[in-house]
RNA sequence: GGCAAGGUAGCUCAGUUGGUCAGAGCAUGCGGUUCAUACCCGCAGUGUCGGGGGUUCAAAUCCCUCCCUUGCUACCA
């Protein structure tokens, strides 16, 4: 197989590029460039998912149409790669007319196949559980959690049969390991398949409901929901049906943050299947970039911004720390300390002064001629055989998304490199007189340096470029340095003597430490899911849908519709005491309260306080709530009337007054 | 609460099937060197390998149990 086809997920435009992305977005560069550097030819996709009921909130705020605000969205991403030297070969957007009747085309053939259908049950839609249920999981007809009866709600939509290929998909993944990877989540995956929780696929949304969307061809009256529209840029960018690079990128792999594992792993799939289209070779998943949190908030500035990363420390740097620092899979932490200290001593110290050294001392000693060796010796040949398994390992491991670990391998090189230096002291050399010897110590330096740049040319293109400039190789703009990597791993020569190499060398300055310390003692790393927003939909989970898009965006939510006064003073709100706080004995993140409203006796309202306040701290304090909401039963016990709070998950406040008002008091 | 993955030197992490497995890098201390970006090289560590119990001649590595962390999931009217 001789050509390559890597994919990032299409960027949900509600929002700028974050470290998430870019994280994302510099592996698959490196991914591709990598897979160059093998000789392969490659296809390189990244762009915009932009339908869906977010992105027409967000547009109508800043008074845009849909299609204004996307392609103002979608600028900033195209703008923001460049800076980091990533260089994508397609840049696809959901609203392209090619993805649109792409989009189509698939759809009347999962159509044709009789795989979607037309959702004439699922409609008992339980308001507690905010999703519908089937007639098999009621008990008595009632939702089994909140036993009441659901609403039959008539928004009829259509679905895709995924159910009927849930079997092949368990099948499939266990006979291919690496077809999701790294291992953890593909047990992940295995274990979802097993729980039996997954369903058919919901695929539409009434017009009446949502416009910003691709009108399905077999019913004008709806228009495509979200993961089909979105998962199928990956073969539409490649002008699937038709056209030539379909046939000749796909099938190929995918790169994604785990949050979005499940539509990745199942939902897509499952429809190349249904599509008799073959499935890709890999999906990679990737964790979370944790970032130190000094109060982080976007009021402070706080947040890390690629593009202010690449230019105060350089893309090479950046993109060097973002491969080595993360374990591909699991989280990592950002900080600067940590990039600071990676640039320091991984390409100031280590790599950048060897360069430094050894392009001084040919300058020194041989006028930056390339000498001539004479017979390898011991020392050498050990370099040499270091050189070729350092090598071999890292071709290994990053074509295994290993990346950390490759380049852990090519460093053992250069530190390898810096001690054969003391070892050999070229000056000691010099000052005997040793000419001959001198030449091959100097040449052996020289033509492993040459081999580590021709590796590095993923990680650090235009660092690449240098160092084999330096080196006087020829170098060509976005064009692999050598046209098999693997062609270079089995013999040692490759430089050719007599080149006229730099004379000096400063390519990583070291980064000078003092106040970042400083700032840096006391917050510990917060936990901050980079990626969540902004790869998925963000529409709530429909019937049978198994995604349930994450809420909770920072941007304040949209507007509602107005209401009539009667309507706000229909709610009886009052102020009260809290005068008992416990933990829901069934319930993990509820706290069971009896508050005094001035009634005579304290009435029991159950809030979903658990993780943000200690029951110890909640008696005695004032609180602002709505009476007369229709109890229900939560986990066993009733609640009457619901506490007031403001903001959501990441910080949340109870509503309270500012003057000592009597119990029971009304709020108006 | 359920399911899953983890808890190994100050920090980030390696440790395949139980027997040099107690390691690497960074940070720290001491020494060396001078070609170099106050760099590089050498040496030194510290660790009850989360706690406790068990199997075994032998366990970080297998079993049980407990604690903690993270993710997914349910309840947050």
């Amino acid at each position: 197989m001789n050509s390559f086809f890597i994919t990032t997920p299409i960027y949900y435009v509600n929002a700028k590029p974050h470290l998430g992305h870019a994280y994302t977005t510099v592996v698959a560069d490196a991914m591709a460039r990598y897979h160059k550097l093998i000789g392969q030819e490659t296809m390189f996709l990244t762009g915009t998912d932009e339908h869906g009921d977010k992105i027409v909130q967000a547009a109508e705020k800043e008074g845009k149409t849909p299609k204004e605000f996307v392609d103002a969205i979608s600028a900033r991403f195209r703008a923001l790669w460049p800076q980091l030297d990533v260089a994508n070969d397609r840049f696809v957007r959901t609203t392209d007319p090619e993805h649109i009747s792409a989009v189509q085309a698939f759809l009347q053939k999962v159509y044709d196949a009789g795989d979607i259908y037309f959702g004439e049950f699922g409609g008992h839609y339980c308001y507690g559980c905010e999703r519908f249920y089937t007639e098999k999981e009621l008990e008595n007809g009632l939702c089994p959690q909140h036993l009441t009866k659901p609403e039959f709600i008539s928004e009829k939509n259509y679905f895709f049969r995924m159910s009927k290929y849930l079997p092949w998909l368990k099948e499939h993944i266990t006979a291919n390991p690496s077809f999701i990877r790294p291992e953890r989540y593909r047990s992940e995956v295995l274990a979802m398949l097993e729980s039996g929780a997954l369903e058919d696929l919901c695929i539409s949304r009434p017009k009446s409901r949502l416009t910003w969307g691709i009108e399905l061809p077999f019913d004008k009256d709806y228009v495509c929901y979200v993961w089909f529209d979105a998962l199928l840029n990956y073969i539409s960018a490649l002008d699937w049906p038709d056209g030539d690079a379909f046939k000749k990128f796909w099938p190929g792999e995918h790169l994604v943050a785990k949050d979005i594992l499940k539509p990745h792993a199942v939902f897509w799939p499952t429809m190349l299947k249904s599509a008799g289209l073959p499935q890709y070779e890999h999906l990679n998943v990737h964790g979370y970039w944790l970032v130190r949190d000094t109060k982080m908030s976007k009021s402070l500035g706080n947040v890390v911004e690629p593009s202010d990363m690449a230019q105060r420390f350089g893309p090479d740097a950046f993109r060097y720390f973002l491969l080595r620092e993360m374990h591909f899979g699991s989280d990592a932490s950002f900080s600067d300390e940590a990039l600071v200290g990676r640039i320091n001593a991984d390409l100031a110290n280590d790599l950048g002064n060897l360069f430094s050294r050894v392009l001084s001392m040919t300058a020194k000693y041989f006028g930056s001629r390339v000498p001539m060796p004479a017979q390898l010796q011991e020392d050498d040949k050990a370099i040499a055989d270091l050189c070729a398994n350092s090598m071999r390992n890292f071709v290994q491991l990053f074509g295994n998304v290993q990346f950390a670990q490759g380049l852990e391998s090519l460093w053992e090189l250069v530190r390898a490199l810096n001690k054969y230096v003391d070892t050999q002291a070229p000056w000691a050399l010099y000052k005997q007189g040793n000419m001959e010897r001198l030449a091959t110590v100097m040449y052996v330096m020289l033509a492993a340096m040459r081999k580590t740049a021709l590796c590095l040319w993923p990680v650090m293109p235009v660092a690449s470029g240098k160092m084999l400039a330096q080196l006087a190789q020829p170098v060509q703009e976005g064009m692999p340095p050598v046209a098999n990597i693997e062609d270079e791993i089995g013999h040692f020569d490759g430089l050719e003597p007599g080149l006229v190499v730099a004379e000096s060398s400063n390519l990583f300055p070291r980064i000078e430490v003092k106040k970042e310390a400083a700032e840096a003692k006391e917050p510990k790393p917060q936990k901050k899911a980079q990626d969540k927003k902004a790869d998925k939909p963000q529409e709530k989970a429909a019937p049978s849908t198994a995604t349930s898009p994450a809420e909770g965006d920072t941007a304040a939510p949209a507007a509602k519709p107005n209401v009539e006064f009667d309507q706000f003073k229909a709610l009886d709100l009052r102020v009260g005491t809290v005068k008992v706080a416990e933990k829901h004995p069934n319930a993990d993140r509820i706290l069971r309260l009896e508050i005094d409203f001035g009634e005579g006796e304290l009435r029991q309202i159950l809030s979903g306080l658990a993780e943000h306040y200690a029951p110890e701290d909640m008696v005695g304090k004032r609180v602002c709530a709505v009476l007369n909401l229709a109890p229900r039963k939560i986990r066993g016990l009733v609640s009457h009337g619901m506490v007031l709070t403001a903001g959501s998950d990441n910080a949340l406040g109870l509503l309270a007054v500012d003057r000592d008002v009597p119990d029971g008091s009304e709020i108006a």
